[in-house]
DNA sequence: ACCCAATCTTGACACTGTCAGGATCGTAAT
DNA sequence: ATTACGATCCTGACAGTGTCAAGATTGGGT
């Protein structure tokens, strides 16, 4: 994401205010452009298509996934309606595009949890549970949008690649637990997707609040408590 | 659901033939209507409340929750767009009766299972989470509009109902293998939320086609039976 | 027989995604 | 340096959507 670039988020009520402003991000562009960007940064407005990502992940963390607009998307980064459609196909395509740095940050986040965990494999796993969870809450629409919307389209090349790399990060955790590479063991497989399957059933159930029936009075206690001692429950069967 | 109401579904081309098919239709509902009706029937179409549950039904299923459609619904049902107004507030509101009679057909779903099952609490607890994960499916767009979507309203009190019933079946059935009510028990209440959080997500992961990676050569089996080795992995730790 | 309220239709509005055509700008070739 | 060109962006349009308002239609209670 290019520096200076978070600056541009300006509210518009009317249309007319539209040349007004996108002179205002041009010079924020210009000022930006200083530290050379990877992308293809240039052109009219500098580098759209990061600044509809961004436009896009606010639009989704507000609106929700149902409530996501490719127009407000535009309205957002200060463009017309239809530029978005010089970078992304689609309003899919875009959504495509924003699920795929949904799942890089979803794969930090897990490693975040699991290097500040102790040195232990069973740790390590049960923290890369934890870090799962916390993606699952701290970014609803994301992650709904991720797991629960088929509106991404996962033959994309991107988007397949750092998707495979979030159930990578799973497979090798279980492979640590077992002591051997889990790839092609029936066994191991096994340990995987019950262990996926545990934190992703917890992930969507907390994120939708259907765990709620867990917050009684005496029975509550730290939401991260709860969440470790389900984890911990899919460890005994691996070796 | 009325008998003779499945007989309706006709196909729309155009609008012109709106007419010709509607009379189809009062003629079925005249003909339905000698089984005394619980809900309001009469009026003009017969029990257009009815109608378009089952045509929103189709509709979810065919369209998928992002490309489902009041108007759709409406020509489904044979009448004009603006007509499920007066049975319905919202598109949302519709939604949201559809997530209830989704959540009854869940419970059913949940407890034929069972009682296909031995008479064991354990067994019947693994056959109600595989009736979990059947619903879920055999029907993909159902169960998203129920746990993913955000779409249906849950403080409508016959859906909080229904899926209360959904809730307490799963209690009920932890209860039984721990031999005493779980309700208000702090160890209990975890022991339903990991039985839970497991089934569901076996379930949403087997849906969106997450669970593929199983699919490899030598490595997969029965999915049922993949299913039950999972389910199983939470039973241990209840008594 | 009449009236009324529930039911349904028609028409309209604002909004959406997408397409076509024209304007604008940076860059490469001349 | 100028010109041509292609990438980028805008304006305008179209079909489709949800929702509201107002008028038609129908059946049941009086």
């Amino acid at each position: 994401m290019p520096a200076g670039l978070d600056d541009v988020k300006i509210e518009f009520d009317t249309v007319k205010m539209t040349v007004h402003t996108k002179i205002g991000v041009d010079q924020m562009e210009r000022a930006a452009m200083k530290g050379g960007e990877t992308s293809k940064a240039g052109y009219h407005h500098g580098d759209l298509r990061e600044a509809l990502l961004v436009a896009a992940e606010e639009e989704l963390a507000e609106k929700g996934v149902e409530g996501f607009t490719l127009r407000g998307c535009a309205k957002r980064a200060g463009v017309s309606h239809a530029a978005p459609a010089h970078h992304f196909k689609d309003a899919d395509g875009l959504l495509t595009a924003l699920a795929a740095v949904g799942f890089t940050r979803f794969t930090t986040a897990m490693t975040a949890r699991q290097s500040a965990a102790p040195v232990n494999s069973r740790e390590r796993l049960v923290a890369l549970g934890l870090g799962y969870i916390d993606f699952a809450i701290s970014e609803p629409a994301l992650f709904r949008l991720m797991f629960a919307s088929g509106r991404p389209d996962f033959n994309d090349p991107e988007l397949q690649q750092v998707a495979m790399n979030s159930l990578g990060q799973l497979i090798q955790g279980v492979s640590a637990v077992r002591g051997s590479a889990a790839q092609g063991d029936k066994a191991a497989m096994l340990d995987v997707a019950a262990a996926w399957s545990m934190v992703h059933g917890i992930a969507d159930l907390a994120l939708s609040g259907r765990m709620k029936f867990m917050d009684e009075p005496g029975l509550a206690g730290d939401p991260d408590a709860t969440y470790r001692n389900l984890i911990e429950r899919i460890l005994p069967r691996m070796e």
